[in-house]
DNA sequence: GTTTATTGAGTCATTGCGACTCAATATTAA
DNA sequence: TTAATATTGAGTCGCAATGACTCAATAAAC
């Protein structure tokens, strides 16, 4: 439903279904096994990754057309999904120019002439449950995340572009709940603080940590443990929705 | 030379020049008299008041060609300029699509074709020294600075964007130098703090606004005075330059 | 009982902030 | 010369938040 992209009919005939010049590519954030990932897509024309994205349609609000990627890579519906920039250099198709003309490509012709011509990429940053993601992977495309210090070489300017949605990430960080997106349902404080330890790059004190997330008033402690391991297990934390919605709305009081 | 937007051949062939589809809007915030101004341009085809704006040429950045326009309006080459938003609604030119209709309407039939098209907007927004700026005026085309306050009902979706510039400034307030690029090279602290009371929406107090701003350490004090009102005259400041760049790159060490 | 990591409950000094006060100073107008 | 006016410098006071710590109780597995 979704795959207009990959038809024939669009291939020869793109202008009729999407907005000219305009393409999307979302940086979709999740968190595992204490470690901020970010999920990329393999090409279908080279041996190269790239940021999952696509087009906006004739008849979709921008950020429909945003949500309509997210839940086309991630099988997701309602998330945190935000635009954060712009991205349209001259140039930014420079590398995947040689790429194509060199005998590494393997995609065909209508493909090179519709990818390579200049599109001003509109940036949106998504941060997801990673539990909760089913990645893409169809006969064409590969979906699969990857760890934030592991981001290999991608196609286009989208280092760039997960570079300046970290910096986003970093910056807002401090004044709204961003945590809370990334994690399951119910999670032992620690998890929440990794996050904000590998978003800002630095180690936090627990006892300070918990202090200062616990008087914004948008957790709720639950009577849970964990089992397993050789320890007392520690107690899980959900957010409060009322709070935290209105915490989405007028900041973490900072201000 | 800039001027390509008003002649016949770009009206008759638009994509041949500029990137389909995709439009440029500068927010242009100056601060005189104690106020915070916004500069409008009133339209060629009713008595209706919008947004400096324009085009992407094919071989322009995207920053070019807003510097470009803001060149255009103003005259002013090297100011503090960002983008903070994309504006792409489905309907964003209902409004316009009954203005062209009515009777009201003044225009040509080439321009309503080519307006009237859906258009993704880049929003960029521009901090400017009121003094320096020679507001655009023309046969067709005529720019005037509005009070914040008496902003009136605009084109398109155009008080959205006004409104979306002023949360993204009130935001940056907090860890970028913004004020600096409002004022001339001297100012007595009270224009600032006028500036920072605007933004913000609040009195502040005179001597914690003063210990914190200095305390950044951007400010150095002129001894120069100001003449003709019956007191003592403010001392004036100016910002160093070094480190206030240095500010614009790394914050105001707020985190 | 030993090992392990979580947890609760602190301390302590420092910094920043908002709300305030008070007197000295410079300038013009009466 | 004096009065009126607004700026300036130099504070105080209490409160809240922060970063860097410590210490002992607790729960679970082996």
């Amino acid at each position: 439903m979704d795959d207009i992209l990959f038809t024939e009919e669009f291939k020869t005939n793109p202008d009729k279904y999407v907005l000219p010049s305009i393409a999307i590519n979302n940086v979709i954030f999740g968190f595992d096994d204490n470690k901020v990932k970010v999920l990329l897509l393999r090409t279908v024309y080279a041996d190269k990754w790239t940021l999952p994205g696509g087009f906006v349609l004739k008849e979709d609000e921008l950020i429909t057309a945003a949500e309509r990627l997210l839940k086309l890579f991630t099988g997701l519906n309602s998330v945190f999904l935000k635009h954060f920039g712009v991205f349209g250099a001259v140039n930014r198709a420079e590398k995947e120019r040689e790429l194509f003309l060199s005998d590494q490509f393997q995609g065909d012709q209508l493909n090179y002439n519709f990818f390579l011509q200049r599109f001003v990429v509109l940036g949106y940053l998504a941060l997801v449950q990673y539990r909760q993601v089913s990645p893409l992977t169809d006969d064409v495309r590969q979906c699969e995340w990857f760890d934030l210090e592991s981001v290999p070489e991608l196609t286009f300017d989208h280092n760039l572009i997960i570079e300046t949605a970290i910096r986003e990430l970093r910056f807002q960080l401090n004044y709204l709940p961003i945590g809370f997106n990334l994690l399951p349902e119910e999670f032992p404080l620690k998890s929440l603080q990794k996050i904000y330890e590998t978003i800002r790059g630095k180690k936090l004190d627990r006892g300070n940590f918990n202090r200062k997330i616990l008087s914004y008033g948008i957790l709720e402690k639950k009577e849970k443990y964990f089992s397993g391991a050789a320890n007392k297990a520690p107690f899980m934390y959900s957010f409060n929705k009322e709070q935290y919605f209105n915490a989405l709305e007028n900041g973490l009081g900072a201000f």
